[in-house]
RNA sequence: CGGGGUGUGGCGCAGUUGGUAGCGUGCUACGUUCGGGACGUAGAGGCCGCCGGUUCGAGUCCGGCCACCCCGACCA
């Protein structure tokens, strides 16, 4: 085996496959378009969503679980969420299958053919929505806030592990309220969450915002986002958050009585993310030698190896580090002492590295004789010798560094790639040769979105929440404009 | 849906003008090793993607399918 992987530098993209297939997150499954999650890329996963769901539940929402399937009636309802969705669903047609008669072959059995189809939901809205209509009825029974953790299928036509995937895991919150102010509340709430959580535990810096009309949710009125950028430059979509309006209300028929005992409509928000979170995990802080993973997510956080020749001298090591082991796992921290005797002490090393373990410590016979461990850290790759009776000490306060110092490198990443331009000369240059967020006006038209879509593949990524008002013009119409607003090619 | 590529032991690949399938790695056993992916010896493991054709003979030539990957258009 090349024991290598392709270099960043070399092609980014091909290290990305690489590194999700090697550090044993995920592969390509034999079904097109899925992947088979494996357990340690789950193990990763599962840690997010305790993250997220305990940060949801302390705003006050539950989960709750709805159909993977939706009548294709119920779709038709909000022109716009269809027009968004119809090109890219799996559609349900038969239930049965049956031996054919001539070649013994199974096939669908022709004969039960539904009613009417089914759609395998892209995402929920449209069977939430036909549900809460029986659920409210005054003013009394919102708001609603109701999460679920569920797949969803989309038929997309290229697919990359994680970023992409025709399948994907995600959670979907679904809340309905009784004004406009309080449905815009919670969308923004929920994108504080959204940024929260990527800051403190992906350790993603990222840039909250608005999407601009052209890539809002289909159905939307308003769609906020959280946007990252990637090591090679390009910006991901780490999180929407939506202000639905109205619309599903309307196309559900949902309606409340309010104090006054007039009938109103309600007002509806969702907002999700995904196993596309892995994508950017991944993306953000990983090197040349495999992934790096923050501390607070690492289903491993402390690999230990033990390097010894005689099961004799492995004992003494297992002596001297087991109640330190136990110790750590009472503080919470996930230790695996490595005792596996199939393999060598190197081929661990290269190991725990491809798969993202922050902290490595080695034990050998010098360090027996010496009261001594060598400190790995990942992030770094620095190795240093620590007197045992400090290494406890030491590892906690690693969690704590390690955590912090790859949100620090992220965010002088970004910074350092956050541009602001005012030509379209500057524009095109920066991203041919740069690549990055540009900060550049924007004269507000979807039009001209799309012509400089169309000349340089970069989009709109949002409109930052916190962009100052600043009187300029458009990098290329040159027509006027009041903020600026980050381009960037994204993923 | 267009363009390109690939299907051969678990994984990664080689296989020349057609002649009965090989290498690396992994796997099993034993021994020596063990502070950055160890080494030796002995083993096990393949309907060469599928269907058809040419031929005495096809992994190899011809025709037709199928699947997956990569690059675009579309998208979280």
């Amino acid at each position: 085996m090349s024991n290598k992987l392709t270099t960043r530098n070399e092609n980014y993209s091909n290290w990305y496959n690489e590194l999700v297939v090697r550090a044993d997150l995920a592969e390509h499954s034999e079904v097109r378009g899925c992947m088979v999650i494996k357990p340690h890329g789950y193990s990763v996963w599962e840690k997010m969503q305790r993250a997220l769901d305990d940060m949801f539940k302390a705003t006050g929402h539950q989960n709750a679980y709805f159909p993977l399937f939706i009548p294709k009636s119920y779709f038709s309802k909000e022109a716009s969420h269809v027009a968004g969705f119809a090109k890219e669903c799996a559609v349900v047609t038969h239930y049965r299958l049956k031996n054919d008669s001539e070649t013994g072959e199974i096939v669908v059995d022709e004969d039960a053919k539904l009613e009417e189809e089914l759609i395998v939901r892209p995402t929920s809205e449209t069977i939430i929505w036909n549900t809460y209509k029986g659920w409210i009825q005054s003013y009394r029974d919102l708001p609603i806030l109701v999460n679920q953790w569920c797949n969803v299928v989309r038929w997309e036509m290229r697919t990359r592990l994680f970023l992409r995937t025709s399948e994907f895991l995600w959670q979907e919150g679904h809340t309905a309220h009784a004004t406009r102010a309080e449905a815009i509340e919670e969308a923004e709430k929920m994108l504080e969450v959204y940024a929260t959580f990527a800051e403190e535990w992906l350790a993603i810096p990222v840039v909250k915002g608005v999407k601009s009309p052209a890539e809002r949710f289909a159905g939307a009125l308003e769609t906020y986002c959280i946007e990252a950028l990637m090591q090679d430059g390009k910006a991901l979509q780490a999180g929407t958050s939506h202000f639905l309006g109205q619309n599903f209300a309307k196309a559900f028929d949902v309606t409340f009585v309010n104090k006054e005992g007039k009938e109103e409509m309600v007002w509806a928000t969702s907002w999700g993310v995904s196993t596309r979170l892995m994508g950017a995990l991944i993306m953000t802080h990983s090197d040349d030698n495999g992934l790096v993973l923050p501390p607070k997510l690492a289903p491993i956080q402390v690999a230990i190896v033990p390097i010894y020749r005689q099961l004799e001298q492995l004992e003494q090591i297992r002596e001297k580090v087991m109640p330190f082991v136990e110790s750590l796992r009472k503080k919470g921290i996930s230790v695996k002492f490595d005792d596996d005797d199939n393999r060598k002490p190197g081929w661990k090393f290269a190991e725990y590295e491809m798969k993202g373990v922050p902290v490595r410590l080695a034990i050998g016979p010098r360090d027996l004789e010496n009261n001594t461990v060598e400190v790995a850290r990942r992030d770094t790759l620095e190795k240093n010798m620590v007197s045992f009776d400090d290494v406890e000490a030491t590892v906690e306060q690693l969690m704590i560094d390690i955590q912090q110092n790859l949100y620090d490198k992220a965010l002088k990443h970004r910074t350092e790639n956050t541009r602001e331009v005012n030509s379209w000369e500057e524009f095109t240059e920066v991203l041919k040769t740069k690549g990055g967020f540009i900060s550049a006006h924007w004269d507000g038209t979807a039009e001209t979105e799309e012509v400089i879509k169309q000349k340089t593949k970069a989009t709109v990524r949002c409109i930052p929440l916190d962009a100052p008002e600043e009187e300029g013009k458009c990098v290329f119409t040159g027509k006027p404009s009041s903020r600026r607003v980050l381009f960037a090619k994204a993923y």
